[in-house]
RNA sequence: GCGCGAUUAGCUCAGCGGUAGAGCGCUUGCUUCACACGCAAGAAGUCACAGGUUCGAACCCUGUAUCGCGCACCA
């Protein structure tokens, strides 16, 4: 083949390797095969999504599971597909109504509306699945599915009307989390409390039975206070107790004299504010709760869009909701009613979406009480499934301990229609008639207007994607891979999903990776417009580049920092493998079928094979572990190190004459560039299959060439010795300031009787003009103690005594400190009597390999002059 | 309020009972025939704090502090 570029170019091979794997349909996955089966499902992107580095880490992993997987012997079936994304897709779609049409979807009228989406869905929908291309994702992309298929939505009504049949699904009038700006009802999942700076107001009101008698109120919401139906005291409380059955004047609205009870309920805290609570039925959940205890008329002020009606009265009908809460502090101060502001600190409810207050709101909804909740809790508690990091079981459990109905319905038009059908469509929403099926009753018959949480859908995700021979084989799935977000969302209620209607846990293990931040610790969002594109990186860094930079630095469940400079080290990375493949390349042609046992072996080559099993080992524990940045990690320290840096330097001096070593050489190299390939290809599968096919390793692709297994090989300790000794030799040129390319005549007493034998390694890694060995020291020259003997350099025009004497003296002291700790430790009676002997003896050993370096350091020091 | 994470070199993080580590950054020297997306050497840390367990603690236990994240009806 052509001889390897000096710089490996990503861009000039990915696209390439990519159409290949697909044309020879290596991510296709056959229900037929007789091997083991692993399976995932991917987390459906929003099908308008774009690709963000949280989906990069997240598939990344999927990616190298499933990789790992192939080479390891299994039938993988990596699933891929989008979700429609209900709010959000709508959401897009109505803002570019407003902004190029300046319509609302009601201008258009629902089936019109739809017709856009679906256009916006076909031309922006491919993007995220071709971007997850690009990052080499080996989806079976035959396979792919859409959370609104029509056989997938047609499974997803069925199950609504199966729920409904087994009385799990109900309709009802409740208090429910209101978004003013999507118009529509949330799941409680969906409402993010945020804390906010805002104000407690407190207001008084008087006692009708006790003219000129005052009660004090504190509140945050004085808008709302046209829409109370009461005041209540906590019958146990001493101040109001006897209160309680007298009248209150209502403020507001001004004009209309209303007056409220003072009723006793425990639900009110009297440490909290004043101890008086202005109940609200209409609009706060507790106030509506105590509405029902006490029988109170539920007042409802506000619009659906957040602005106040005309029962909040003259001046306020019309306003905004924030706009109202300024005009009624005006008006208390005006009616001389205010008593104090107070800077106050509060949870408030945000809708996710559209990130303003939700208004609790009481309404007709659909809701689910949730099917199989005790048995799902049991499966993770009995690790049926396992959780990876398993901190979040007992987040899951707790969710599930106190878990609420599920409002299903929103009152959105993308999504999948709620299959219940009313007898005429002014009898919309009236349940006492209505049909629940798939298939409308015949005419006359008027679909629920409202669609299904887009999450109603998803739960169904991990086995209504796939056909009977499918799920046959490949469920319940092996592995799921997600953000720790969307546990309750997804998770959860896939388990339940899974249990109900197969009977099975939808998968065995769940791996929920860590949240992307940038620099500051911040999550990336367009907003703050931290949020790299993964794209760009990929074009400058190449895919695995980011892959690899990116995984190297996300450890388990753990929040990542992002940092640019980690993708650029990955790319750095994969850019010394491809030098490395070159130098190997340049030796001459490569044995792909090379065997190092066959061969007599340097101690360096026979040490780096046992490094090489260390790390076959401690990547496989990381797969077991899912502990993918130790992976990572241990294949960088291997590469870089103990292959770039140690062995490829010793290996030039069997290649810089036809020594005897140099077929073992060779077949160690060969071999582990094979092996490492295997073990790099699921993190940087491009380069890899790059290589593979570049040095002529095999015609299949990497992929099928299997896993690494231990070759058993010993290591051998003298290669160490030799490296630290070269290191310190490096170290005496530094201080002398002998660049490195000076080449020195070197002269070596050893302390070993194999040294010999590295006579030429040790010329080429000391860099020398010439290397002499001695038995006693030599006149005029200073000594370097190292762990193969003593090494001598002449003082004559190459080292300064004083300065000599001077580093010495800085060894010594170094040294001196290592004998004063161990020592310390030694003289404790109750360690030597305590501690395990092989630790002792350990310690006894140290103490005696330090004082004899001191000796001979003390000897090279005293010997010099000056 | 309850729960969960984090706190180790300037930065990002490993280490989780037996001599404090890596990468980047920094300083210095190297166009040494794979790689300057590189090589070599070096400086740099009372492992947040206080107690405890242990022969021995960055690591285990108990508190405290700071930051972050969940959960909870506190108006």
């Amino acid at each position: 083949m052509s001889e390897l570029s000096k710089a490996y170019e990503p861009q000039l091979v990915e696209d390439k390797w990519y159409a290949w794997w697909i044309d020879q349909g290596l991510f296709e996955a056959d229900p037929t095969s007789s091997k083991p089966a692993f399976s995932i499902v991917i987390p459906p992107p929003n099908v308008t999504g774009v690709l963000t580095l949280g989906h990069v880490l997240n598939t990344t992993l999927q990616d190298i599971l499933a990789r790992h997987a192939r080479q390891t012997g299994h039938e993988v079936l990596w699933l891929p597909g989008t979700d429609h994304a209900g709010i959000a897709t709508q959401t897009v779609v109505e803002r570019r109504l407003r902004k190029e049409e300046k319509k609302t979807r009601h201008d258009l009228g629902r089936e019109e509306f739809l017709k856009r989406v679906w256009e916006w869905k076909e031309k922006h929908g491919g993007i995220i699945i071709n971007q997850l291309k690009k990052l080499g994702c080996s989806c079976d992309w035959g396979r792919e599915r859409f959370t609104m298929d029509e056989a997938y939505a047609r499974r997803v009504q069925e199950v609504f009307v199966d729920l409904h049949k087994k009385g799990l699904i109900y309709r009802g009038k409740r208090m429910v989390n209101w978004c003013p700006v999507s118009l529509t009802a949330l799941s409680d999942e969906e409402v993010i409390p945020k804390t906010q700076k805002s104000f407690f107001y407190h207001y008084k009101v008087e006692i009708v039975e006790k003219p000129g008698t005052f009660l004090e109120i504190a509140t945050t919401r004085p808008e709302t206070i046209m829409a109370d139906a009461a005041v209540a005291v906590n019958p146990a409380d001493p101040r109001y107790a006897a209160l309680i059955g007298l009248h209150v004047r209502r403020p507001l609205p001004t004009g209309v004299e209303v007056l409220l009870p003072i009723i006793g309920d425990d639900a009110v805290d009297f440490e909290f504010g004043t101890g008086v609570l202005k109940v609200t039925p209409a609009h706060d959940k507790t106030d509506y709760e105590i509405g029902l205890r006490h029988n109170l008329p539920v007042i409802d002020i506000m619009n659906p869009d957040g602005t106040l009606n005309d029962l909040a009265g003259e001046g306020f009908s019309g306003l905004d909701r924030f706009e109202a809460r300024t005009k009624a502090v005006d008006k208390l101060q005006e009616l001389d009613l205010l008593v104090k502001e107070e800077p106050h600190e509060n949870n408030v409810g945000f809708s996710e979406r559209a990130d303003v207050p939700i208004e609790p709101r009481l309404s007709e909804q659909w809701f689910l009480k949730y099917p199989k909740t005790i048995e799902a809790r049991d499966a993770v508690r009995n690790h049926l499934i396992r959780f990876f990091p398993d901190r979040w079981e007992k987040v899951y459990d707790h969710w599930l301990e106190n878990i609420q109905d599920w409002c299903i319905s929103r009152q959105l038009w993308w999504g999948h229609r709620i299959p219940v059908w009313y007898p005429a469509e002014n009898a919309i929403g009236d349940a006492s008639n209505a049909k629940c099926q798939v298939e409308s009753p015949g005419d006359g018959w008027a679909q629920d207007s409202d669609v299904l949480d887009t999450w109603f859908s998803s739960w169904l995700w991990a086995h209504e994607t796939m056909d009977a021979p499918t799920l046959a084989k490949f469920y319940p799935t092996s592995v799921l891979v997600t953000g720790p977000d969307i546990i309750f969302f997804w998770v959860a209620r896939m388990i339940m999903a899974g249990l109900e209607f197969t009977g099975e846990v939808p998968f065995k293990n769940v791996y929920f990776t860590g949240i992307i931040r940038d620099k500051q610790g911040r999550k990336m969002s367009k907003s703050l417009g931290n949020s790299p594109d993964p794209l760009d990186l990929i074009a400058k860094f190449g895919a695995d580049g980011i892959r690899f930079g990116l995984l190297r630095i996300a450890p388990q469940g753990q929040d990542i920092k992002f940092d640019e400079q980690q993708i650029v080290e990955g790319r750095n990375f994969c850019n010394k493998l491809w030098n490395a493949c070159r130098f190997r390349q340049i030796q001459g042609p490569i044995d792909p079928n090379a065997d190092p046992a066959k061969h007599e072996l340097s101690l360096f080559a026979r040490d780096l094979l046992a490094r090489l099993d260390a790390t076959i080992q401690r990547v496989n524990e990381g797969y077991d572990a899912y502990r993918f940045s130790d992976i990572a990690q241990a294949l960088y320290d291997f590469v870089w190190g103990d292959f770039c840096d140690r062995f490829i330097e010793v290996a030039k001096a069997d290649f810089a004459t036809d020594t005897p070593r140099r077929a073992g050489t060779l077949a160690t190299l060969d071999f582990t560039i094979k092996q490492i390939l295997r073990l790099l290809h699921p993190y940087a599968p491009f380069i890899t299959e790059e290589l593979w096919s570049g040095l002529g390793l095999g015609a299949q692709s990497l992929m099928q060439s299997g896993w690494p297994t231990e070759g058993g090989f010993a290591s051998d300790p003298r290669a160490a010795l030799i490296y630290e000794t070269v290191s310190k030799t490096r170290n005496l040129r530094a201080t002398y300031g002998i660049p490195g390319n000076k080449r020195l005549p070197w002269q070596i007493n050893p302390s070993t009787d194999w040294l010999a034998g590295e006579h030429a390694v040790l010329s080429i890694l000391l860099h020398a003009e010439s290397i002499t060995f001695c038995e006693s020291a030599p006149q005029g020259h200073a000594a370097c103690p190292t762990d193969i003997g003593l090494i001598y350099l002449p003082l004559e025009g190459i080292i300064d005594a004083a300065t000599e004497k001077k580093r010495l003296h800085g060894e010594i002291l170094k040294v001196e400190a290592e004998i004063e700790k161990v020592a310390r430790k030694l003289s404790s009676e109750s360690f030597v009597q305590n501690a395990p002997a092989d630790v002792v003896a350990d310690h006894r050993q140290r103490q005696q390999d330090w004082i004899n370096r001191l000796g001979e350091l003390q000897q090279a020091h005293d010997g010099l002059e000056g």
